[in-house]
DNA sequence: ATAGATTATGGGTAGATGTGGTTAATTATC
DNA sequence: GATAATTAACCACATCTACCCATAATCTAT
């Protein structure tokens, strides 16, 4: 009995343990789909962080990665940058799963992290590279940003 | 039933208690249709202040930010700098919702909290925040707000 | 005016949740 | 094939949250 499947918000304050385990909140579990079979898809973010991705969601994506052409050299590139970067990982009874160390060093993380809802994927950052990073962005793009809330927010 | 669905107007006087739990007026509660299944959605206002929609009209803005691209930076900084802080949350029997912590630091709330009806949202303000911030305003603005006015007042 | 219903607020408790650690199973290495 | 190294499954516990009950104040209706 889930309000809103699939679909995840909210921010949350874990913790990575020393053995790379890191705790999907209930919550999110929690509107996940039968369908996903306990399972999410780790990969590598767009900006610097790590994405997670329910299984039935990821499935989507990579159906358009398998239309790319591997004639073209930037889509080899493409592809290869992201799928080596990515796994699918079951949640352990507790509701943990394994954060491989290639992702833990792109995002840089350490024992405290960040866990973000972000519609319909899971952003995990270093609160330290977030808060930099938005800073940043925000100072130079608010009139863009302005103009998303605009055409959006009722 | 009801005459005016989803439809939220005056201001209310009530306290956050220590748990983070906020009883929302009966007035505004009654006035929800079923589909909303005594939920609501909070999130951040564009003002200090936290937004409260009826499950139903958050589902639409929710759309709409899945229809935003992850390839750009601006979109997902923006969906970032939003859904962090939205949170769907059900009413209890006395009619409470519990407020997430992030929200509470954002608008800086006390025990004393100010609920104002916005025709199809509510706002929660720490009543010394709102009155700076209206005073300000009017002083800036009063030109505007009379040519609003002059628009919609029939 | 008064009884009954509704509403706002406070607090208690059982079960769910997050986190650390231990043991068993699997894979890798020599 | 034996052993070390890595991964997965299991157990334990402190914390937190959702749900329940209680009470005082307010409103409604006769």
């Amino acid at each position: 009995m889930t309000l809103n499947q699939n679909t995840f918000t909210g921010e949350f304050s874990y913790s990575l343990d020393t053995k790379g385990r890191l705790n999907i909140p209930a919550k999110f579990r929690n509107v996940l789909s039968k369908k996903n079979k306990n399972s999410f898809v780790i990969t590598k973010g767009m900006d610097p962080c790590i994405w997670i991705y329910p299984l039935v969601v990821w499935q989507n994506i990579e159906d358009e990665l398998k239309k790319l052409s591997s004639l073209s050299r930037v889509n080899r590139s493409f592809v290869r940058s992201t799928v080596r970067y990515t796994s699918t990982v079951k949640y352990d009874k507790q509701g943990r799963i394994a954060i491989t160390q290639n992702l833990i060093d792109y995002a840089k993380l350490k024992k405290e992290v960040l866990i973000i809802g972000m519609v319909n994927k899971i952003e995990i950052w270093n609160p330290k590279l977030l808060s930099n990073a938005e800073k940043e962005f925000h100072e130079i793009k608010s009139s863009e940003l302005d103009e998303l809330a605009n055409q959006i927010i009722l």
